[in-house]
DNA sequence: CAACATCCCTGACATTTGTCACGGTCGCCT
DNA sequence: AGGCGACCGTGACAAATGTCAGGGATGTTG
């Protein structure tokens, strides 16, 4: 038993690195890339076929976010550990990641050769944690934003005007910018687009 | 001769990204990796010193980007040709890639197998273009900002004030909201930051 | 139940923003 | 020289934005 493969599944959107990282993996004797998928809402199905030890997730990606894909990976599939790996050491997705069940959390900023020891304390049952991103996440803490203003912060992110926020929010115009005001003083901005920004960086979004 | 290998530079920010991308060619028997670099100022350097083939240059690094670098090293090492992959498929970035002397341009999402037959192809001297890509850079033009109004709206990315962005380009506050009004008036859209949202799509930044 | 927090909404206000018309400078091309 | 376009600035105006002080509805907790 200790001496089987561990088996990984794959998941990222883009192509070529989900192929570059299956070779990586595939360069390790004990590590058997069973399953390779590029949307969110495919890793639970390919999980269930293919029966693998580890996920590797990203968390940007169509279909479902990776820290969905953690959620709903965790309850249909108990047994398999997911290793959440990104490109942004957004805080927030570190803290949302491990409260979905997520046993690791890499960014890609870290040496390549890294990567199959992190998946192998993972299978052990340890878990893996970028040191520093761990730090910023304390002192970052979890989002002040309630639901809404969360919502109607996100809607703002493609830069439309109040009006068009309150139609894709249902809500009235005025409590958009109640809203929009709340979350500006919250964030420590001084305009609606800079507190975008500053959720977006925090992982708030 | 032509049963020598092929020198291989890479250069990408992500260092796990950078070495399974390494993992990848090195799987190709005719391939070599015979450099590595996580900066764009690090490129010229690590071709005068290894002699690379083709050079493999992400466009979004620290230092000098992808373009940049292609730039400097189509002049300071002109029998290295260059294959530039990016995450984004902005059609400014392919335009700029090409005037620049890149001999190819890949995005991520391509396949992992086809990589390799693209770094062949652009070693033997031939193009490489995303064909999806090219049409829409056809379509998309160059960018119709003038460089003041560039200037303006990329200050304008972290959302600051009117008078922050005075600040930062040394102009006067209603200047800037010149440059603004007509920069959002050439993009066709309705509000600041769609505005250097649309300008940021399309790799006009 | 009462206190409390969150959410939604209203209305009004000062500020900021986007637009327009205008004049002036500079460099480039015919 | 003259014309052209890009650049900088001014001033003024309507519209959008951010802020504030309320009120009502709901759910939670002591």
């Amino acid at each position: 038993m200790s001496d089987a493969l561990i088996r990984v599944l794959l998941a990222d959107d883009q192509a070529l690195v989900r192929g570059a990282l299956a070779a990586l993996l595939s360069l390790e004797p004990d590590l058997e890339v069973v399953a390779e998928v590029g949307r969110g809402d495919e890793v639970v199905d390919a999980a269930r076929r293919t029966a693998p030890d580890v996920a590797l997730l990203d968390v940007e990606m169509p279909g479902a976010d990776g820290i969905a894909a953690t959620a709903a990976l965790a309850e249909a599939v108990p047994g398999c550990r997911v290793l959440v790996v990104t490109t942004f050491g957004r805080p927030g997705y570190l803290r949302r990641a491990m409260e979905a069940g997520a046993s690791g959390f890499v960014v890609k900023d870290t040496p390549a050769r890294q990567l199959a020891e992190a998946v192998r304390r993972v299978h052990a049952g340890l878990r893996v944690v970028d040191p520093s991103l761990a730090a910023e996440t304390l002192v970052a803490g979890r989002s002040p934003l309630t639901a809404r203003e969360t919502d109607v912060l996100r809607a703002a992110r493609d830069g439309g005007t109040v009006a068009d926020l309150a139609a894709v929010v249902h809500l009235s115009e005025g409590t958009v910018r109640n809203h929009l005001s709340a979350a500006i003083g919250k964030t420590g901005a001084r305009t609606r687009a800079e507190a975008v920004r500053i959720a977006e960086q925090n992982g708030w979004l």
